[in-house]
DNA sequence: GGTCAACCCGTGAAGGTTCACGGTAGAGAG
DNA sequence: CTCTCTACCGTGAACCTTCACGGGTTGACC
């Protein structure tokens, strides 16, 4: 009663041996076409299905699992980076499994940390949080770096990206610049603290620096942020935007405003999402290159298997962004 | 070399058997803490994890894993019915796999299929084709219906939502109906067909019909859609946009062309996309309730579960959905 | 001293599959 | 007729964990 059909009950049924079946199933050879075809219809009669479990155990798990924790699912940002990694996971022959950690990484990392050999992913928590929540898995950390042993990470040189931006917007004409930074830190610890991206920002536009404002990480925010940067500095003629969410809302913000883009004011964002190219004008923006992020990811991903998992030195790479100029700036 | 380390290994490590192991291990009684210390500090040492293959294959698999098969990891829409399945799927003790097709359906289905218990998802094969693809398979089809057996089934009952907004819109003095159909089937199939929208609104909206015109699922899509269609029809005073993404281009169309939303028309959406609310004006839509469609579809995997995945009568369950009263109509 | 619980720990079995190897039958060669 | 080779099929073992049960100590209590 309710008990599973397993390979045996399909050797019985069809009057061969375990082995057997096995051969027709996996499509093997050492077997005659016509045996084959009885147990086939066999195994279809009686609705047998493998189990992943006892087959995985037996092969020594040739196909791993990797664990993504993102912030969101609802976050065209993480979407693009979960279908990157997904891709690339794929194609290597690699089970990505996502959690969504909605604020309680730890949460989704215990949850995850029994299903899978490698976590990848953006945490809020410090590292040595993550790491005991991870029970010993080795993990990857996304856009950011420790030095934590056993802690591996793939990082993405906005810096540089953010630097290239700026000399290309002087090249363009601009000479007033304005950002409009995130308020993460404000609401987490409550009190703001200037994103690196705005450290960055600062020290590539030297004392061409007009002013900078803080908004939420929304498409809105974006908009009122940038409204209330050119409320206070109207001489602005070029701004960055903490991410291209913000900036959609920047764009949009311009436009009931009155503000031309890119004529009055340059608009650049952080991300590259896809979404940007499908607003007018276009966004400027700063790509991430999530696809390179997702396969040196996996490269340290299958480093890791090679070593069976095993404590190893930790591995650092660094992708760069890169501009991605279309016509908002 | 490279072997796994196994709960013997640490056993041994520690001094005691497998059991003694596997009581620290999962915080169960019967054990002093000494001894409990004892063997976690091995465990520890040694890198030890226990396989969750070889742990599944003897709790029968408490912990279930549905596989998600959608189109695309990149359209928002996709995303946000993954968002919903993983947190519905989290709190329900299950796994979610989820597997972007491309297109390629087939080859998401295979790849899940010996990894899963059930599938679930949106396809564009046939019911049949999906079937055999799922090797036995318990199939849950996601926003469509089939009467093959074997094929469960959870349908959003969008007639009734279209029907509701076009008396909504009436309500409100529309009088003269557009609409921006899919051109999915012409890029399929070769020839353009009606989508069931097109035929359910015009059901509803009968002699009152003005226009149709077809355009690519995109937001820049829409929008060249919508421009078309005032520009051969300039008199519409309700556009219905085959989904949120083309509303979303539909909106900023006619920002371009002058014309003022919900003012001289108004545009409804369908889907429910959270994006919709970012734009100006925030879109109505006729939202498809994903958060149901997930529930739902749960319910039916859990009976599916209960039944131990064996082949029971289809279930077959319908959503409603309901209208989103945003300011673009 | 004996009985009994409580506490702690170990052994056999099971769970479902695949790998490595061994075995049988028939055909062909000598 | 005997030997060898090929084609096909079966048996033991291994993979790693948990469950069910059984065994041994210790201390309390009569």
């Amino acid at each position: 009663m309710g008990k599973r059909v397993t390979i045996l009950d399909v050797a019985a049924a069809a009057g061969v041996s375990r082995q057997t079946v096995t051969r027709a199933m996996n499509g093997m050879g050492d077997i005659s076409e016509s045996t084959r075809r009885k147990v086939l219809e066999a195994a279809e009669q009686l609705g047998y299905r493998p189990s992943r479990h006892a087959r995985s155990l037996v092969n020594r798990q040739k196909t791993h699992a990797l664990g993504l924790v993102v912030a969101s699912l609802r976050n065209p940002y993480f979407t693009d980076i979960a279908a990157d990694m997904l891709s690339e996971a794929t194609a290597r022959g690699w089970q990505l499994m996502i959690a969504a950690s909605e604020g309680e990484a730890v949460e989704a990392l215990r949850l995850l940390s029994t299903q899978v050999d490698v976590i990848a992913g953006h945490f809020g928590e410090s590292d040595a949080e993550v790491r005991d929540a991870a029970q010993g898995l080795p993990v990857v950390l996304l856009e950011s770096r420790s030095e934590l042993p056993g802690v591996h990470s793939v990082e993405i040189d906005i810096a540089s990206g953010i630097t290239d931006a700026v000399s290309a917007l002087r090249e363009r004409g601009a000479r007033r610049f304005g950002m409009v930074d995130s308020a993460y830190s404000e609401r987490i610890r409550g009190v703001y603290e200037p994103s690196p991206k705005r450290e960055w920002f600062e020290a590539a536009v030297g004392d061409q620096l007009v002013g900078v404002v803080v908004g939420e990480e929304t498409i809105s925010g974006g908009g009122r942020g940038f409204a209330e940067l050119l409320r206070v500095h109207p001489d602005i003629d070029a701004v960055l935007m903490f991410n291209d969410l913000m900036a959609l809302g920047a764009i949009q913000g311009a436009h009931s405003i009155g503000v031309d883009v890119p004529g009055e004011v340059r608009i650049v964002g952080v991300d590259g999402l896809a979404l940007g190219d499908a607003v007018d004008p276009p966004l400027t923006t700063i790509s991430l290159d999530q696809q390179s992020l997702a396969s040196n990811t996996l490269d340290i991903v299958e480093t890791l298997a090679k070593a069976d998992f095993a404590r190893i030195d930790p591995i650092h790479r660094s992708v760069r962004s890169k501009m991605l100029w279309r016509e908002s700036a």
